[in-house]
DNA sequence: CGGCGCATTGAATACATATTCAACGAATTT
DNA sequence: AAATTCGTTGAATATGTATTCAATGCGCCG
């Protein structure tokens, strides 16, 4: 025999669990029926509906998510792993994904992307959809997911497998708008300051420069590897700087990177960079912006490529296995850290 | 009827539920036995645990979360409400905590912290905790948790009332130090520039900076208000700049003020940033260490920080009112933009 | 050798809700 | 007027697991 439910909520501490039947007996109802008040689309008259809902605002009672979540398989909560945050971009993304989910009624549980097996967890949430922000897909995860039922979104990065969706930028166009941009002003001795290499969004964005300056018959641009991070990617750009065919343009896989090739050329060598180097990123973070920088960069749509992110993870809520690669323009942002077209 | 279970069992779907009862069925024992293999501490003789385990890792049975938490009345939830994510501090807070909580077998869930309502649903999942990064509580959810049996743990924010942990750096001695740093330097026509007025982290450090300044028989400093935003502290700041009585020093109560100071300074009047003027920051955010800034700034100890809030969720967990004030001190990181003490 | 604890175990129950099922009444059709 | 359909409704069941309860068997002590 459990103690009675009245007995349980004692003066002054667990009003916290307002349960259906408490809302039941108020209204003078069923269980069954307070549950279908708050299920929209379900069979109840309307004015009983007004009735439950006006108990259950009285005692105020919220459906338990858990409870909810056990029972229909599906739990509202969106998993959102992120491998490192130092770049802004990815900042700004996490905080538009975190608004737009919640003007959805949807929740967002974040990992860290390192840790596989935590995902696994994350995993048996029955979460309504996985979303990698800048965290290249293991196959192994792939898999689990699919066991899972669980559907993958990946942003900002491709994969050449049919099991996940995917919210990328323009980075083929972006890119070859910047190697043109960067001949308009009148560069030769081209270089790519390289990603992480297999990344799909640097593979990309290097094929891009590269293909258009071959089609200009130009020689390939010089490169270096900066690793999206700033420590990698101000020795790279040493390493450019020092070279005896230093280059007179340098196009950066990402802004961080730009920000530290600025530095470097800066505040080490002295150049100025916007005359006799040009410095090009990719994003548009917020600091390329700042005068400090003013860099030229080819600016990535993150309210619009959340949006459509929120928009997959409803699709696919129908149809788990139809997925889709969405594809969002960006343009491309002329600041001073490059020379203008002549 | 519903569908024996084996059925549900099919080819290629959902393999995604293998629950306790076909762990059970495969080891041979009691459902109960097998949830006793998953409960630390539970009476079951080891051979027994040791056939459970292993029929478990043979089907891929983990233990539903949601069944858990459901009994349980706690959900190894942590809730994470985070206002801005523009300051870099907080989302290398946000960074750190997310691998310690993952580290502690903790979820991480994300809410944007204007969306009050959304907090409610939050709190419904019977979450261990509830982490405000940099949002003020407002009693009204301070009511909502204490009903729900939510601990509440501030960071970087305190509160007068005592429903709720906070941990904090030593804002008071930070402010001081920072104070004696630009004495110290020559400088006698000070400014601070504020952040929103009624953070107490603001307020902590503009008492600790005109507090120190009094000691020593000088004026209050000139204020300028930024509310922590670069914007709105490069206005500030050129407010600050454009006096007959311009100061020669400003402390601005975070670093991406101080960036925005810098930036104002150095691009808008030509002032030599370091010589001329000092500014100081607060916070030690990476962008701080970059040459193009060299901020002077007073570190706080964010890994240090993230791991008192561990530590105050799994203490809170045993005693939720038993509530604690963590100060984590710092320490002032001297650098370019400030000139040196004679 | 009998009784008393104690660890171990499975059956039963609880957690809070959604949904199926069958029954009911009313409205519509023939 | 009888039959058929349909929207409402409450009882019952299901979600997947932790825990209580009572029973069992074993060792230990008197």
């Amino acid at each position: 025999m459990v103690a009675p439910r009245d007995a349980r909520r004692s003066p002054v501490d667990d009003a916290a669990s307002v349960t259906v039947h408490d809302v039941a007996r108020e209204a003078g109802v069923s269980q069954s029926a307070v549950s279908r008040a708050f299920t929209p689309g379900s069979s109840l008259v309307a004015d009983k509906r007004e009735r439950i809902l006006a108990a259950a605002a009285k005692l105020g009672y919220r459906p338990n998510p858990l409870a909810r979540s056990l029972i229909r398989g599906r739990s509202g909560i969106v998993g959102v792993g992120v491998g490192n945050l130092a770049n802004p971009f990815f900042v700004a993304t996490l905080q538009l994904l975190s608004d737009r989910l919640d003007q959805n009624g949807l929740r967002l549980m974040l990992f860290p992307a390192q840790g596989e097996p935590s995902i696994q967890d994350v995993l048996h949430y029955r979460i309504d959809a996985l979303v990698l922000l800048s965290v290249s897909l293991s196959s192994l995860l792939a898999g689990e997911c699919r066991r899972a039922g669980v559907p993958i979104i990946l942003y900002n990065r491709t994969t050449d497998q049919d099991d996940a969706s995917c919210v990328v930028g323009d980075n083929a166009h972006g890119a070859r708008a910047v190697a043109a941009h960067l001949l308009g002003g009148g560069h030769r001795r081209l270089a790519f300051l390289s990603g992480s290499p297999d990344a799909s969004t640097n593979i990309e964005r290097e094929a891009g420069f590269a293909g258009y300056l071959a089609e200009q018959g130009l020689p390939p641009p010089l490169r270096e590897c900066g690793h999206f991070a700033f420590d990698a990617a101000m020795a790279a750009t040493r390493r450019l700087l020092l070279r005896p065919d230093r280059p007179d343009a340098i196009f950066c896989a990402n802004d961080t990177m730009a920000l530290a090739a600025i530095t470097v050329a800066r505040h080490e060598f002295g150049i100025d960079v916007g005359r006799d180097l040009s410095i090009v990123g990719y994003d548009d973070v917020p600091m390329a912006a700042w005068p400090s920088f003013a860099l030229t960069t080819y600016s990535q749509p993150a309210a619009q490529m959340v949006d459509e992110t929120v928009r997959l993870i409803h699709a696919l809520r129908e149809s788990p296995r139809n997925h889709e690669a969405v594809v969002c323009p960006g343009k491309l942002v002329v600041r001073g850290s490059s020379r203008p077209v002549a």
